[in-house]
DNA sequence: AGTATGACATAGC
DNA sequence: AGCTATGCCATAC
């Protein structure tokens, strides 16, 4: 039996190139709903090897917190990666939000 | 060991 | 329809 995080970690990891999950769809896969806070705090003590710009909130704006370099590297790396930002600085869910690790 | 906090989400009004 | 309030699990100190 993992501990949370490295199982969070393990999902984040699997998120494909381009695409974002949000906390609580990778606490739903996780196995519990309500890890949703548990796994943002996964994010926190998340290594290197966690792509954390890939999760985003349910809004789809990435939060202020993970932002060890600077929020403009954080939507750099996402615009590399084939994912579409919004003026205001979220992400489109509607075309970029991960589907699912089964999908 | 217990307490406090947390990078959220959902439900209800 | 939108906003507010609360709940939940786990981790860290």
């Amino acid at each position: 039996m993992e501990a949370l995080f490295p199982r969070i970690w393990a999902l984040t990891r699997q998120i494909p190139p381009g695409k974002v999950a949000t906390y609580g769809q990778l606490a739903r896969w996780a196995g519990n709903p309500r890890l949703a806070r548990a796994a943002g705090y996964a994010m926190h003590s998340a290594p290197a090897d966690v792509p954390c710009h890939r999760v985003v909130n349910r809004f789809g704006g990435l939060c202020d917190a993970f932002l060890p370099a600077g929020r403009e590297t954080h939507r750099m790396l996402l615009e590399v990666e084939g994912v579409g930002f919004r003026p205001d600085g979220t992400v489109d869910l509607e075309q970029y939000l991960w589907r699912g690790p089964e999908l």
